[in-house]
DNA sequence: TTGTTTCTGTACGGTACCGTACACATCATC
DNA sequence: GATGATGTGTACGGTACCGTACAGAAACAA
């Protein structure tokens, strides 16, 4: 009976998410992603109640792909503490969805109920990197010292404009990475 | 002969820092900071060449205010290089100017011309971590990690909503600070 | 083919904002 | 006071976007 759809639900929420990764929630318009996707927005009303539930549904899926997908393969794949950190650093913050979540944390910081999912979200994170700094450091005040800058450096990399004296950025993380792992005196 | 501006240049600019703060470059509309004035756009156009001068301008101000101003008040009150370390973390990022930085630091990331400025800064303030950890760090590397680790504490910390497990996020961004501050193994 | 259902294009009215034009009020100075 | 420059209010046309309404196209089932 239906003529399946050219543009179903999936396709907007990807399209709004790429907006949002590239401009931010502002860049979220209707009419713009229509453009994109060859469209009209004629559709889109038949889907969402409106712009607002459209950005909904974002973060439905964002939050979705960025606590359970992600950890579920880091746990699965084992390996030792470090190289688990190593791997959620890779695979939290590919660039693919960091974009999303670094826009995600911008538009928190302007919305309370974005604010209170992306703290669900940063829970587990944070939940997960203690247990890989507990294996190796036994006061509870020096692991969330080593979580907080670990946290830290995973988010605010993409926002620091300064050169590395010679070295690339990514050269720098790396270094401040493996610090974080180095016990101390 | 001029009967005294009742809304001078300067609180056009401070009024943009204050929307570029609460909302982000989007929020800055000429409109809304005329109302926040309480007039109306009519006198704007005298002073700027548009919108877009008036982005330059606010640029312009807070450049200025957020190394100059800063760097040569901690210089000018000494202190031994921890001591210039804490300092630094409370001038620059106080509340106050740091919102605005925030603020630039998401706009750089879509306009090319604010990035390059936001790098100037950074750059000055980043030389300035390094004088710091190199006080008492001798490898080279290991001092661009504790400046890499520090800046992105310094501008992490308020993109973070994970909790700390009891503590405040303070607390927990303080902790991590002096575990910077500590030698090695 | 015909019918039914669903998606999409088009057209519309409404809002928020930009930038321009210009008359008018206001104040230092004479 | 009168004068003249200048900041401000008002009015306007233009653009970009929202959300609604509805007719017609498209795809599958019978």
């Amino acid at each position: 009976m239906p003529p399946t759809a050219r543009t179903p639900r999936g396709r907007w929420i990807d399209a709004g998410l790429d907006a949002l990764a590239r401009g931010g929630p502002d860049a979220v318009r209707v009419e713009v992603l229509a453009a994109d996707l060859g469209v009209t927005k004629g559709g889109f009303y038949g889907y969402f109640d409106g712009r607002a539930a459209l950005l909904r549904e974002m973060l439905d899926a964002w939050e979705a792909r960025s606590t359970n997908d992600v950890l579920a393969r880091v746990e699965s794949e084992g390996g030792d503490p470090a190289e688990r950190f190593r791997r959620v650093g890779e695979l939290t913050f590919s660039d693919d969805l960091h974009r999303i979540d670094i826009a995600v944390r911008e538009w928190a910081r302007q919305d309370p109920e974005v604010a209170a999912r992306l703290r669900r979200v940063d829970n587990v994170r944070m939940e997960f990197l203690r247990t890989t700094f507990r294996s190796f450091v036994d006061d509870p005040d020096e692991v969330e010292a080593r979580c907080t800058l670990a946290f830290g450096l995973a988010i605010g990399r993409h926002f620091i404009a300064a050169d590395h004296g010679g070295r690339t950025q990514r050269e720098a993380v790396m270094l401040a990475g493996e610090l974080l792992l180095r016990p101390l005196a």
